[in-house]
DNA sequence: TTGATATATTCCGTTATAGGAATATAATAA
DNA sequence: TTATTATATTCCTATAACGGAATATATCAA
């Protein structure tokens, strides 16, 4: 089984580089495809794929306009990856995020001594 | 060139939801492969594979004891995903948030007429 | 109509994937 | 030692991926 469509979700749709790049470069404006070619200095084709599986996820909604098409980004659909990630907000600013542990870790061989009894 | 490991980064390494189920099962305390493996109803292969992939990002750390391998999340790691999606916050629940738009506009064909100059 | 502009799509090649099955390794217990 | 438990790894296969290049489609302008 290979790995998951992009265009699934939104998790697998913002897993690309670009893809993040191109909703940061549209958020809070309608830009055409090619004024988002020039902004980013990728090729057409390029752009328009990737605004392909944007749109197919509903982080960008499309209007046309006479031969332009203006994209625009539809902030909403990332409330899901918010709403996940929130939920271990708690821990990556207290006692129970272990960091500084893990890097330490890295480091050291570890002990593996002392069997816990299960 | 094909899609970018899911070893590359956080964003990756989450697009899985199984790897998220993962993480959310370790959220907050150690458990062992097998603990793990029972409270998720997967194979022990599969459990450990994902494993892998999250502790090549830094998600889980592991340590070892005896026999067992302890994994715990490391939530900081997913500190870079709350921050990316925390910019479009602004956007998901005002104005600039067309998510109405968007919607009734898959159901109307949209007039393509107003060509704009540029 | 013809040409130009704006955008989308198709074809191609390379590559990492996720799951299943089997097996290997490591550590403990008898 | 041998058996058992805990975990990791290898081999396999099908699939979808990006990117590049070329081309198709659509709309406007002359």
């Amino acid at each position: 089984m290979p790995r998951a469509c992009t265009t699934l979700d939104t998790f697998n749709a913002i897993a690309e580089p670009k893809r993040r790049r191109l909703i940061e470069a549209l958020a809070g404006r309608e830009m055409t495809v090619n004024e988002t070619v020039d902004e980013l200095g990728w090729n057409q084709p390029m752009v328009s794929k990737h605004l392909g599986v944007l749109k197919q996820v509903g982080l960008v909604s499309e209007r046309k306009q006479g031969r332009y098409r203006l994209y625009r980004v539809n902030a909403a659909r990332l409330k899901p990856v918010q709403d996940w990630v929130i939920q271990f907000e708690d821990y990556w600013n207290n006692s129970l995020d272990h960091l500084e542990d893990y890097l330490q870790e890295l480091q050291t061989t570890g002990d593996a001594n002392n069997e816990r009894k299960r």
